[in-house]
RNA sequence: GCUCCCUUCGUCUAGCGGUCAGGACGCCGCCCUCUCAAGGCGGAAACACGAGUUCGAUUCUCGUAGGGAGCGCCA
């Protein structure tokens, strides 16, 4: 039997990091085994579920790389089917409608927890329609009144609920529109699912569905209830965690395989390896070996991992995504070296590619001046005779590449006999204004010649101006 | 309140009856060094607790404590 999975979010809200790791671990389970990954948007909810919303997990799944093979189908779209099946399980007596008020459903629950007793509907209308009238009934599934609902999920193993705990759901609301634990079943039947991945929030849904399926006639699929992941401090992740959205880590300058990663790794392992390309993932990955545990989100090992990829993939491809970053920080790309240059000289010095956007605008734009401190304590009178060294040397300079450049540096140094730091930090100043900044030699290669030389006559200029004053 | 689930360094985890309890992130120190990084080397750091079972428990069982979830005409 080929494996089908799918991810079944609801959409009341972006894509966030707990529902692509749900959605990851579906994909990963299908594509491992060469099945299917099936993409269902479970819009019931009217009131709800928006427009802005659905493009908000199509695009994040899209920017993860997350494809389906089906889909996306909408329970929206589905409702005659869910009416249908309802329907059917009423003519059998697998389901009854029930006419109580929500008034007396409430005083009902009240007095039920003040006895100390779990809330649960008490089967009023389960043997006779007591009081078909006026309003219009609910459907409610009769749910076995004893028993024992056993079933093995693939990842806490053994769960077993007592079929007294359950109630008897409703399964249709007055005006026919069907709920959560009805469209699921029927959804997953008629999609074929054969493994049930998703958030263990719901392990304790889990047995009043396989009494449907049972119901219907069907035998349920295989169920793994994955844990969720918790914020920094342990506490249920929300927003003031800072990023919850996927999208938001494209925009603090994460690369989609870094969050990958380091979503797959949080709840799965494989032995002590924390890099997985997808290829290896496609070829390890077993929601049987995910952890019971829920974890907590650690934005520096995100960091880590998103530098790591930032070194590691093709120049190329991170080139693509710090474009987007330029963009949005509105700085010109074409102003300065090409940023597959830029990713090999920054990849390592950052965390996040929005870090190297912004630390690299000195390549691209006109420096606004040269820092105070910087300035103070590295461009010093006595740094003249090294600037208008540098400056000619570089002038005169046929082979622009940091080899070349790096025997400049060191050229001078030695014929003015200081150390390096004495010519690189005031170069470095000179041309980025900071003192901080790539190595000297790839600063300068990054910068280019004109503004190297420009920026060094600003440089000098400010040298003597000091020097005029003292 | 009731039911279900969870519990190894600060964090993510390995472990599947006998290990000096391993790795990673972070942290600390040293080295390298033109700044900042990166890198190299080293270090501190964990089996929640209590009973069993066993020759022997981190590992199996049961409790306790602490977390979490569910108990909707939300999903």
């Amino acid at each position: 039997m080929t494996v089908r999975t799918r991810f079944a979010p609801s959409p009341t809200g972006v894509l966030h990091v707990g529902g692509a790791r749900t959605a990851l671990f579906c994909w990963l389970q299908a594509r491992a085994a060469g099945g299917q990954f099936i993409l269902r948007i479970e819009d019931t909810d009217l009131e709800r579920s928006t427009a802005e919303s659905v493009q908000a997990i199509l695009d994040g799944m899209d920017w993860l790389g997350l494809d389906y093979d089906e889909g996306p189908h909408y329970q929206s779209q589905r409702f005659e089917r869910y009416a249908a099946v309802a329907e059917e399980l009423l003519a059998q007596g697998k389901a009854y409608r029930c006419y109580c008020s929500k008034q007396r459903l409430e005083a009902l629950r009240a007095q039920q927890m003040q006895a100390g007793l779990k809330p649960r509907y008490d089967g009023h209308c389960r043997d006779g329609a007591a009081g078909a009238g006026e309003t219009s009934p609910v459907v409610r599934f009769r749910n076995p009144a004893d028993g024992t609902v056993v079933f093995e999920d693939l990842v806490r193993g053994t769960i077993r609920i007592s079929n007294a705990e359950l109630d008897d759901l409703v399964i249709a609301r007055p005006d026919g529109s069907p709920t959560y634990n009805f469209t699921v079943v029927v959804d997953d039947l008629d999609m074929r699912i054969t493994h049930v991945i998703r958030g263990d929030d719901h392990i304790n849904n889990t047995p009043r569905q396989i009494n449907i399926y049972r119901a219907l006639g069907a035998e349920p699929p295989a169920f793994a209830h994955v844990p969720m992941i918790l914020g920094a401090d342990g506490a249920r992740l929300s927003k003031r965690h800072g990023a919850v959205g996927v999208m938001q880590y494209r925009d603090l300058g994460y690369l989609p395989q870094a969050l990958l990663n380091y979503l797959v790794r949080l709840g799965w392992s494989h032995g002590d390896q924390e890099v997985f390309s997808v290829a290896e993932l496609l070829e390890r990955f077993d929601v049987r070996d995910v952890n019971r545990k829920a974890a907590a989100f650690d934005p520096d090992k995100l960091d880590w991992l998103n530098q790591h990829y930032q070194r590691s993939l093709p120049a190329a491809e991170v080139a693509g995504h710090l474009a987007w970053q330029f963009e949005a920080l509105g700085i010109d790309a074409g102003a300065g070296p090409p940023l597959t240059d830029l990713v090999g000289v920054q990849a390592d010095r950052v965390k996040t590619l929005r870090e190297m956007a912004e630390q690299s605008r000195v390549f691209y734009q006109e420096l606004e001046g040269f820092e105070a401190g910087a300035a103070r304590k590295h461009l010093r009178p006595v740094c003249e005779p090294v600037l208008r060294a540098l400056r000619e040397r570089l002038r005169d300079l046929v082979d622009w590449s940091p080899e070349s450049l790096n025997n400049v540096v060191r050229i001078v140094a030695d014929e003015l006999e200081v150390g390096m730091g004495k010519v690189a930090q005031p170069l470095r100043v000179a041309l980025a204004g900071s003192a901080v900044s790539p190595s000297i030699d790839r600063t300068l290669w990054l910068v280019g010649r004109d503004r190297s030389l420009r920026r060094l006559d600003d440089a000098l200029e400010y040298v003597v101006f000091r020097a005029e004053r003292h």
